[in-house]
DNA sequence: ATAATTAAAGACAAAGTTATCTTTAATTAT
DNA sequence: ATAATTAAAGATAACTTTGTCTTTAATTAT
């Protein structure tokens, strides 16, 4: 569904909301290896969540290292999405028409945007808070390792 | 949702399927300009669809060309989708964990299922001829130009 | 048989995605 | 001030996907 880079963005998020706080910043390389992703990648692909503090926060030097604000795990998932720019997966036509539309449907249209309607939804109104709530729960987890 | 191969698998499948029969065969160029697809790039994709006349037939030679059975137009949309090796996309977590399972769930795995539940079943029910008549009928459309 | 026409096969190129490595800049502690 | 630590920035490489082009093989018509 996603790209290797937004997975690898959620699973860095969720992790970093379950674990971090101003005063407990995570370093690259622990995210990294909670999330099993390559370190380099997630340092660059989290470069896209950090400016202006719009999903993430980021400080650099001893005792650096990332963190969300309580205000940033409110947020939907959908913002990680925007973030990294996939959030036209959710508007595009099953079949790649450019001009798909209510008047010119593709013949999957009428009920494919029904799916549609629930991924959105569903991106919508998770927020970030919520899925590391449910990982400190254990209801859910992030990899297989216990955590 | 699918890769560009996988589309443009997708629209010529339904085109030859609205358009040829065993005496009216159609060539890779005019599959190719009727839903706006590459030549040779959808030429190398069809050649994923005919062996052993899996989803559509090809002749060689003059009076040639691709050509689909009606055997084959009862095929669910999802035999495409196998295919171009595009199934799995159907099995995978979300947030691209190899380990996410019912058992070991993360924490979209619960609402998400049901959503792919739904994709699966729009693929395994819906089949090609199906989606050929609703553009027989005027009531979906490949593309921008009059039919 | 020969020529014409069509898809198949194969080599290759361009672009995009994923990944690594090195250098720089910011921050902290000494 | 200096050294240490951390993310940011930038260059580059590997791999995948998308796309093109040329040659080959099959089929038909003459």
């Amino acid at each position: 569904m996603f790209s290797k880079a937004t997975e690898y963005a959620l699973r860095a998020t969720i992790y970093i909301a379950q674990r971090s706080s101003v005063d407990n910043k995570l370093s690259i390389h622990e995210i990294a290896k909670a999330i099993d992703s390559p370190v380099s990648f997630t340092a660059k692909i989290l470069q896209l969540l950090t400016p202006g503090n719009k999903v993430i926060s980021a400080v650099r030097g001893p005792k650096g290292g990332f963190y969300i604000t309580e205000q940033c795990k409110k947020l939907p998932v959908r913002a990680i999405l925007i973030a990294m720019g996939e959030s036209e997966i959710l508007d595009k036509c099953v079949l790649g028409l450019n001009k798909c539309s209510e008047a010119k449907p593709c013949p999957m249209h009428s009920q494919y945007k029904h799916i549609k309607q629930q991924l959105i939804s569903l991106f919508e109104t998770k927020t970030i808070q919520q899925l590391a709530e449910d990982i400190d729960d254990g209801t859910a987890f992030l990899n297989v390792k216990k955590n």
